[in-house]
RNA sequence: GACCCCAUCGUCUAGUGGCCUAGGACGACGCCCUUUCACGGCGUAAACACGAGUUCGAACCUCGUUGGGGUCGCCA
């Protein structure tokens, strides 16, 4: 049969970068087998679930280009059919009706914290036999496990781990309210959706024995599983809001890249030898499950900005014009189309020092706001230092016939013999009339060839003004 | 607490008993390049958690210790 595999991420919020990790796992895994990687939205938590929530997952697969195969599933919308293999269960005796209501939990579970124990279900309805009294009482269905033996599982990356059976509790397959959990809802639609591997989080692991037992209450195949190891923050704590950007989302707003995202994702727990940069392509080619690694690791903004870096000097100009718009429009409108052929040309030495859009943007100003510049006390301070070199700067670039880049460094540059002055020094006035500042991301010598003789002249003369 | 998992430079990792006086990348530091800031190039520092054992030989195998993590819901 050929491979399938599924992301199923409960709509609770946006998506973010553990779930993204477990989609590229499970889209490179089954591209790689030839077989096909599928959505399912877990939606059966009610309260929690919204459509918003759904909407940012999909929004944030697409973006990062893991592009599902087939119809995405809906959990809610299976209700009737987990219902009735419930019902199943129950009437082949491998479940059965649990009286006890949440409140009665909550207070055992209470009770048995506050004399230092943890609570699990004891199993006490399962010797239930006469209904009478229970009549009109809304139960749950609960999955009646086999207490005798050992649960072995062959995990893809854990490898082989063996439970004991009396350690794992009667779990809920089927509310009182007829909602399925999810804890029986996956089974149940992995099994009709015929996932042939189930890649998900390492947090679902110990879940992987319990629903063994669903897998084998139904005398199903069982799938293979791969249980992807956590992604820790930097000082080795859950990754969580509090860490700043977590969604996927946010790292767009931040000005990375997707395929640097999924580069660096696709490096955290797997690798291929001292690669570094590996494109889709070799991704897809190179990834195997059984190579990922099993210890958790820490998720690096650094080295992540780096590849992203990496990224952005491999990609053309034009698009990162299109994506710098993006950033611009969401501030203040749209580019100047004037300015637009200044920086398709700037970007090839800007996107040099740039790391992220929000980066090209930043150093992209003097091309995209027109003088005069606010100047900082610092630039102010150059620029009157250097006045009366910025006036005789001026009149030899008024005299060149010739606007290229040569011309334009050679007249600077005799202008400084002559002077008995550095070419960096000379520089510092220069700039700063040019972009506003005194540093930049290109040489003022590209600037003013990109600026054209009459922008750069009347730049100057702003700025001495 | 119980059950389970994990452990190589600061970080991500290579490594599957001799190729390891442990390799790469990010970061750090230094030098070079340079009109600023960078990029780039070159180089330096930096790790097998600890303790036993198995073996002629251990980062690699076994056990223990320590440290970290996950799970224990009518959440997913």
């Amino acid at each position: 049969m050929n491979t399938r595999t599924r992301f199923a991420p409960s709509p609770t919020g946006f998506l973010h970068i553990g779930g993204a990790r477990t989609a590229l796992f499970n889209y490179l895994f089954a591209k790689h087998t030839g077989g096909k990687f599928l959505l399912r939205i877990e939606d059966t938590d009610l309260q929690r679930s919204t459509q918003q929530a759904v909407d940012a997952i999909i929004n944030g697969l697409s973006w990062l280009n893991l592009n599902h195969d087939e119809e995405i599933v809906y959990q809610m919308q299976r209700q009737e059919r987990h219902i009735e293999v419930a019902q199943e269960l129950l009437h082949s005796g491998n479940a059965y009706k649990c009286f006890c209501t949440k409140e009665d939990l909550d207070k055992r579970r209470k009770q048995a914290e506050a004399e230092g124990k943890v609570y699990v279900y004891d199993g006490r309805c399962r010797e239930i036999t006469d209904f009478a009294e229970y009549e009109d009482k809304p139960f749950a269905i609960r999955l009646k496990v086999n207490k005798e033996g050992s649960t072995i599982i062959k995990d893809l990356v854990k490898g082989e781990v063996e439970v004991q059976n009396n350690t794992l509790d009667d779990l809920i397959i089927l509310r009182s309210d007829n909602v399925p959990t999810y804890m029986f809802a996956v089974v149940i639609d992995d099994h009709d959706m015929d996932i042939t591997h189930i890649i998900r989080g390492d947090d679902h692991f110990t879940n992987a024995f319990r629903q063994y037992q669903i897998y084998k209450a139904f005398e199903w195949k069982v799938p293979e599983f791969a249980h992807l190891p956590l992604i820790h923050a930097m000082d080795g704590s859950k990754l969580s809001k509090r860490h700043g950007a977590i969604s996927v989302e946010s790292y767009k707003d931040l000005g990375f890249l997707p395929e640097a995202i999924c580069n660096y994702l696709l490096k955290l727990g797997w690798s291929h030898g001292d690669d570094e940069i590996i494109t889709p392509e070799q991704a897809i080619a190179w990834f195997d499950i059984v190579d990922v690694n099993v210890a958790p690791a820490k998720f690096d903004m650094v080295k992540l900005t780096s590849i992203n870096h990496h990224y952005i000097q491999n990609t053309p100009n034009e698009r990162l014009l299109e994506l710098m718009e993006e950033f611009v429009a969401k501030e203040n409108g749209s580019l100047n189309a004037n300015y637009k052929s200044y920086l398709l040309q700037g970007l090839t030495s800007i996107k040099e020092r740039s790391k992220t859009i929000l980066e090209l943007v930043e150093n992209s100003s003097f091309y995209l706001k027109k003088p005069p510049f606010i100047f900082n006390d610092k630039a102010i301070e150059v620029l009157n230092n250097s006045k009366d070199i910025l006036k005789e700067q001026f009149k030899i670039l008024n005299d060149i016939t010739d606007w290229t880049k040569d011309s334009i460094h050679n007249t600077i540059k005799e202008h400084c013999d002559t002077r008995g002055i550095k070419l960096g020094k000379a520089s510092e006035g220069l700039r700063v009339a040019l972009t506003g500042k005194t540093v930049s991301a290109s040489s003022n010598f590209d600037i003013m060839v990109i600026l054209g003789k009459e922008e750069t002249l009347s730049r100057i003369s702003t700025a001495l003004a």
